[in-house]
DNA sequence: ATCATAGTTGACGTTTACGTAAACGGAAAC
DNA sequence: GTTTCCGTTTACGTAAACGTCAACTATGAT
């Protein structure tokens, strides 16, 4: 289905599991641009990978206004030398605000890991406990 | 200062950059359990602990439910065996999530990188025409 | 005694990101 | 031809996470 060229809102709703109301909601925000016949929405393939940037962007916890500086950086129009500067520092803020990011989720990665570590120990204990019962 | 034993909610504010409403608010959902001395709140190590645990969560774009959820994990009473299962259950929900962010956040700094080559590349051409114009 | 400083307690306001319901349009199925 | 289905528009509703007063209280400094 994604090699179809266009989609029905429908079909964006299953492929990205998200409801009608929040991809005229993001269209509204100007994050989407999908064709018009009569009535009708169609979705190209750009609106497809904007979708995709903007939902990977809410599993990160940005905001909207966040992602759509991002996706703005992606397709920023080089212009002149000062937007350019420009550019630069912003892909440098957005990216120590990831990094730190991965630093928050390695972090609690190790502790989750450590936490199941001994919640599996503790299963194993009662488990031994459970067999020596039996035993008795 | 983080060594002292106990904080009054100004030292958090701070020490965290968060309001003291912001504070007080995370206590009223019950993340927080300052002890009272009279009318005021000391915030021991423990609340500190918790505070931290609190906003990275909320750096990576967890909910405070989530966070509770999270918080709720690593002081989970071990209990007994049906509770270490959904514990165990609990955990892998969590690692799992924490997981597919690393990797969007993998994905979205490898694409930054591309912008940030280009927006270079592109930078140092115009100097170069720069200089180029500069030279006739 | 009073003034400034720090903290507290309601209570209502605000923003973000949609949910939900009503009312309508077009086309396709029966 | 009229249901049925899919989509649209408009508009009000809502939950989360605080912000922003306003009106105290306690405490230390002057």
């Amino acid at each position: 289905m994604p090699g179809k060229k266009v989609h029905t809102i429908a079909d964006l709703v299953r492929e990205f599991g998200v409801t009608a109301r929040t991809i005229r909601f993001y269209e509204a925000e100007g994050m989407l641009t999908p064709e018009r016949q009569g009535q009708q929405r169609l979705y190209h393939p750009r609106d497809r990978v904007r979708l995709t940037l903007i939902l990977r962007g809410k599993r990160l916890g940005f905001t909207l206004a966040e992602i759509r500086e991002i996706i703005d950086l992606y397709h920023a129009d080089p212009g002149e030398l000062g937007q350019l500067q420009y550019f630069l520092d912003k892909i440098q803020e957005r990216r120590a605000d990831l990094e730190q990011k991965r630093r928050d989720i390695e972090l609690t990665l190790k502790e989750l890991e450590e936490v199941d570590q001994t919640c599996r120990q503790r299963l194993s204990e009662l488990a031994h406990a459970g067999s020596q019962e039996a035993a008795e």
